[in-house]
DNA sequence: CCAATATGTAAGTGAACACTAACTTACTTT
DNA sequence: AAAGTAAGTTAGTGTTCACTTACATATTGG
């Protein structure tokens, strides 16, 4: 599924709706405002609303599984990769933010289940690489074997997604990067043994 | 504020629709039917659509509130305190599972400030009680303190949320106390020194 | 008995929604 | 130069939305 130049512009703009105002201030009318176009020539670049979603989801995961991947290459020391993970996380969603509203929408939008799996599949991707780094960092001994590698991961992501919680709720007010490194290298201190 | 009998009967079963379908399926349409009577009825007992979800929030939150207090209260020690604590949250949407979508709303909705504003009154509610906690325990010698209280409830908070939001997705297909407290106790391990 | 109150119904309202049909314009390919 | 294509426009469509008005019925307290 290529993605042209017009279409990402359409996409990256229906992302900004909606994580200034939420899903329901993405409508056709707000959207094609923000393009400066009419609401018809949306449907010259996507047959509906819900592919607009879908499409940015698809994107949007496969730039996430990009980035991870190359980072876990770069970084074969686990702490250093879980670290660098999220530091790559942090800095994309800082240039991107538009793109915020998928990490937490899951479960709760269903407008369609195109958009539900969609929102899925991005905690999926990063679950995997999460879970692919505490797994090497336990055979390699630098994280406790205490727990399940997915009960470590578990807590990670959930400590990662309720800052990003926090940075949006709070109007994206503080350096989402700097606070993050401190919360996530708690959380990597106490899974360290 | 006072709730009358048949004005909780429709704030339950507002519940049910959201979590059953997501926001979008709570329409007055919807919710009648489900009460089995008209849409104008509805107008008996809320003044608009907006006063159903602002009641059932703050009725949310009253009741987390109370339950944390008790919960607090029968256990003095931090560490069966915190445990204890997520049991009654456990035990709470098991039996009322309508209400789990004021869990992951937050940041989301935006369809008014004053959902947006009783949305977030129930995580200050529950990270109040769970900070005390923490506090507690540090003090007592029980939890680390070589992380803040605040960093370490953040972790515990964030576990506890993609435990809930994992529920959800799943369908409420697994047993979420019996879940629960193992993922909690993994985490109230790892702060534990 | 009767007036007040609570709780319902039938039948609508205008506004917003996603989406479409028919037509136009600009650029590119042959 | 002609034909095709990409990307716009105007002016609608029917549907659904939250909500309202006017009226009906049942229960209850003085």
């Amino acid at each position: 599924m290529d993605i042209k130049p017009r279409q990402l512009e359409i996409i990256e703009a229906a992302g900004q709706l909606v994580t200034e105002d939420g899903f329901a201030a993405l409508t056709t009318k707000r959207l094609a405002e923000r393009m400066h176009f009419t609401e018809a020539a949306l449907y010259r670049h996507f047959k509906s609303k819900e592919e607009i979603l879908v499409t940015m989801l698809h994107h949007l995961a496969s730039n996430i599984d990009e980035r991870l991947a190359s980072v876990a290459e770069a970084h074969p020391e686990p702490v250093e990769r879980v670290r660098a993970m999220f530091d790559s996380q942090f800095t994309y969603f800082q240039k991107n933010p538009q793109y915020l509203m998928a990490i937490f929408a899951s479960g709760l939008l269903e407008a369609s289940h195109g958009i539900d799996a969609g929102i899925e599949r991005i905690m999926v991707v990063k679950r995997r690489h999460l879970l692919n780094a505490i797994k090497d960092g336990q055979r390699s001994g630098a994280f406790t074997s205490d727990h399940s590698a997915e009960t470590l991961t578990h807590i990670i992501m959930g400590t990662f997604r309720l800052h990003m919680l926090q940075w949006r709720m709070s109007g994206r007010s503080f350096d989402v990067r700097k606070k993050g490194r401190t919360i996530i290298g708690a959380a990597l201190d106490l899974i360290t043994r």
